[in-house]
RNA sequence: GGGGCCGUAGCUCAAUUGGUUAGAGCAUCGGACUGUCGAUCCGAAGGUUGAGGGUUCGAGCCCCUUCGGCCUCGCCA
């Protein structure tokens, strides 16, 4: 029996019809007599039904199916009866009464239903990821991966883009994150690295005089994973050549206004606006804002500098700044929520406290007026101010942190987020695209005595700025930009470097010697050497585009096979031994730790 | 490398201060049933409480070790 339709698509215009179905039982009502499947496939859902009085042989091989079991049936398309229609279901107007039923496979009993996976732990729906991907929501989300794909691949073609791949087994640079090796056969001793990125190849195509290129590539770095995070993940690969930051951002968000606009049916409001790092870090403390919502961050320094409140007076003497923000409604939340939830929370980003200031009406009528254990250290005057500086109202909620501003910050950030959300700021299907500009091209590294690249080390300055490089590198703005959505970076690039004379520059303030430079990125800066043209590009991680695109924070839901946060793949059990013969090949030996050597006989 | 949460039947969860034979729903198996759609009804089976050790008259519960999962800090140019 070869298929004619699929379970999901029959409507009430299939009336009459003889139509062959596939695909697994998902659900049976045996009624002694009459039998309902509910037939699945990739499409969905369709009831079909066998009756003895309608075909005796098909109706008794019917009751033997179970869920799972895999099925081909033909028969005729009919409307339900009057009342009997189901509204849960698409194809819930009609029913295919079945003359013909093969049974292709059976089927083990799944080891969790297929309908309240998503209660499940996890680390079983992994093992049986095939089962779980049979889902719905998962199929979905394999859908829209796909779709932004295709997509993405139609979009840069229309462009003039090329689609070009770069070599998996690379070369290994200790800058960055930690590489995965692949030791050689050929060369004894010797390793590849999987990519961290193509950077330096596509940078190299550019030389190469193929102008526009992109690939959804994937990407490899050996660092432990989070929610959103995995060693082994894909990025949207951008490189063009006779751009400037302008002309990149131009196209890439045009790409992402589409994906949004197809998938979703969202509205991406083009120019995407552009925030500066320092206005970025100033009001949200952090270099990817969530515009979901305002509460903003304050500097409150030069208010309470002169206050009575000693933890706050020092530390704007020793140079820190006190900031906040103010969470609107937020006086709801108890003293214990603030001093032990919300202290531990900031505490493990490093702030050594938080301070907080209820607003509420003045006591003697009229006005406002900070309630908490610390006002008393704050004349009328400076409570005032700090309300003002807020737009304060009644019931709202102050929170602080007095630390160097580096801390307070990444302390403000994430609490600044998660009140965002819990007090129900933030609202369903919106989205806010951002470009954060003008990053700094270096920061400092006070334990190595020299600067780091905050983007990478062939990202070009601003051309004012270029002068700095001898002067003051610690005030360079880069020609890097991020694209921020919700909070989250899904994309970020910059304009390179293409004069060799200034890379030789960034890589001395980097600390990189001419003779470590030549030998990690010689073939590089050699290629710069031979009419390397004005490149600049961008890379978008697929993995969170899809997160975004289908409303989940768990990354391994939009990755077919991923592996669990200790880089297992619990589906096949990688990583695994292998035999002696094997490493002998490679020339390896495997040393193991002295507890597993105690262990043996 | 650090911190936190978790692990009991195939799945999701219960189990009083440490106290009888570790329970329930769903799934499974058997039976009944002609319109169900999370079918219903009757019945049955299902457990090394992640593993190992300890304390105790007695441990799912307390202690130690260990394995695994998730979240997170560090890390991720």
């Amino acid at each position: 029996m070869k298929r004619t339709h699929h379970c999901g698509q029959l409507r009430l215009e299939h009336v009459d019809e003889e139509v062959t179905l596939c695909g697994w039982v998902n659900s049976y009502r045996d009624h002694g007599n009459l039998v309902f499947i509910d037939l699945r496939d990739r499409s969905g859902l369709i009831q079909v039904v066998f009756d003895p009085e309608y075909n005796l042989e098909s109706h008794r091989l019917a009751r033997s199916l179970r869920c799972e079991w895999v099925i081909a049936c033909r028969g005729k398309v009919r409307p339900r009866g009057q009342g009997l229609e189901n509204p849960k279901l698409a194809t819930g107007q009609i029913e295919v009464i079945v003359e013909q039923l093969d049974l292709l496979n059976t089927a083990k009993t799944p080891p969790f239903e297929t309908d309240s996976a998503d209660q499940v732990n996890e680390e079983i729906r992994l093992s049986y990821r095939y089962i779980d991907l049979r889902r719905k929501s998962m199929q979905n989300r394999l859908k829209v991966r796909h779709q932004v794909t295709k997509i993405t691949r139609d979009y840069f073609d229309e462009q003039g883009f090329w689609e070009i791949e770069t070599p998996m087994l690379g070369k290994s640079t200790p800058e960055g994150a930690r590489d995965f090796l692949v030791p050689s056969r050929l060369y004894k001793g010797n390793f590849y690295a999987l990519p961290q990125s193509p950077q330096l190849f596509k940078q190299i195509l550019m030389v190469s005089g193929c102008e526009r290129y992109f690939q959804i590539v994937r990407c490899f770095r050996d660092e432990d994973p989070r929610a959103d995070r995995q060693a082994e993940f894909t990025q949207i690969d951008v490189e063009m050549s006779f751009v400037d930051a302008d002309d990149v951002m131009t196209v890439n968000e045009r790409l992402i206004a589409r994906i949004f606009k197809k998938i979703l049916g969202v509205e991406v409001p083009l120019p995407v606006p552009r925030m500066t790092y320092a206005q970025a870090m100033d009001e949200y403390g952090i270099d990817r804002p969530d515009l979901r919502f305002d509460m903003k961050l304050k500097d409150l320094s030069d208010l309470v500098k002169d206050s009575s409140f000693k933890v706050f007076t020092s530390v704007v003497e020793k140079g820190g700044v006190v900031k906040g923000f103010c969470a609107p409604g937020g006086g709801r939340y108890s003293r214990s929520d603030i001093e032990k939830t919300m202290t531990e929370f900031v505490a493990d980003f490093g702030a050594r406290g938080l301070a907080w200031f209820k607003v509420g009406a003045a006591e003697g009528g009229g006005g406002l007026e900070l309630k908490s254990s610390i006002a008393k250290f704050f004349t009328p005057s400076q409570q005032q101010q700090i309300l003002s500086r807020f737009n304060a109202a009644e019931d709202d909620l102050i929170l602080m942190v007095a630390d160097q501003v580096e801390t307070a910050n990444k302390a403000l950030a994430p609490l600044r987020v998660r009140l965002g959300k819990e007090l129900g700021l933030v609202r369903e299907g919106d989205y806010r695209f951002i470009w954060v500009i003008d990053f700094p091209l270096f920061e400092w590294n006070e334990g190595d005595k020299r600067f780091d690249s905050l983007h990478h080390p062939f990202t070009s300055p601003v051309p004012e700025d270029l002068e700095k490089l001898d002067t003051d590198p610690g005030h360079i703005r880069s020609q890097a930009y991020d694209l921020v959505v919700n909070g989250s970076e899904i994309g970020g690039g910059s304009v390179r470097i293409h004069n060799p004379l200034t890379q030789a520059k960034v890589f001395d303030l980097l600390k990189i010697t001419r003779q470590q430079a030549r030998d990690r990125f010689g073939f590089f800066l050699k290629a710069l050497e031979y009419g390397a043209p004005p490149h600049g590009g961008i890379a978008f991680g697929l993995d969170r585009l899809v997160m975004l695109l289908t409303g989940t924070d768990n990354i391994r839901d939009v990755i077919a096979f991923p592996k669990t946060q200790r880089g297992q793949c619990l589906l096949t059990d990688a990583p695994s031994e292998v035999d002696a013969s094997q490493l002998e090949e490679l020339n390896l030996r495997v040393q193991k730790h002295l507890h597993q050597l105690e262990q043996e006989p």
